[in-house]
DNA sequence: CCTTGACTTAGAGCGTACTCGAAGATTTAT
DNA sequence: ATAAATCTTCGAGTACGCTCTAAGTCAAGG
């Protein structure tokens, strides 16, 4: 076992994605190819980690596969793509803070309904 | 018109949720059946209204349709569910909760991507 | 009365994001 | 060397929550 490169397995425990997950991704393109062994086999480095980290990230937060297809395709042309890349991660900050402020009235909500129900004992 | 019941169009436009959408959360038992017209027509009173709103947050704040049809026969019996009904809407507030918290987390994680980017120019 | 538009049901279809299966190659452990 | 586990691709299947269609009925204005 090599003390530099993590089997799709490792990978798969190590960002909590399944390793059917983690080729989908790849498949989709919201992955880089991952570098591959003799045998044909992924081998991930830490910055595959810190990617699908990343990425798991903009999906737990809601970004549509469609919307981070679009991240992914700005990361490998670098600094040429910095202000799109920029413009679209900060205009997922919004709408997630948008989203987590009507998370928060909604909880509001049905804490009234809850004391609603207690009352009603 | 009548001043004291809806139609499903007004229904709707007053819930944000499309007529297609009320049909099937009453199909599938998220709402009682609504009171009908000679002819058939669903008409919704205020109350139906106010139910409607709380299943849509309870969708909205993502609690699986599965788990509103559990609480929302639980409605109809009253008093004798009391218990059963807060302790499903309590643990949701739990969840609810935490997974607020994780979005938290994640837009700061998001933040910080957007300084590393910011500070690449 | 008649037209136009909204309503009814039941069932099929769709978009999203996985998730699984099959057939076969590769790796690992004994 | 060989068995068992893991990997490969690629296409099909699944779960969820709607969303739409079809065929027909009903309601409201002129």
């Amino acid at each position: 076992m090599d003390m530099e490169t993590l089997t799709i397995q490792e990978a798969s425990s190590l960002t909590g994605l399944s390793a059917h997950t983690l080729r989908y991704y790849e498949r989709v393109g919201l992955l880089e190819p991952v570098t591959r062994n003799a045998g044909g086999h992924r081998r991930y480095i830490q910055a595959d980690l810190e990617k699908i980290k990343f990425l798991n990230c903009l999906r737990a937060t809601g970004m549509p596969i469609r919307r981070i297809q679009e991240f992914a395709s700005l990361v490998p042309q670098g600094r040429a793509t910095l202000d799109a890349k920029l413009d679209l991660l900060e205009s997922h900050k919004r709408d997630l803070q948008t989203h987590i402020q009507e998370l928060e009235h909604m909880l509001i909500v049905i804490d009234k309904k809850i004391q609603q129900f207690r009352q009603a004992t």
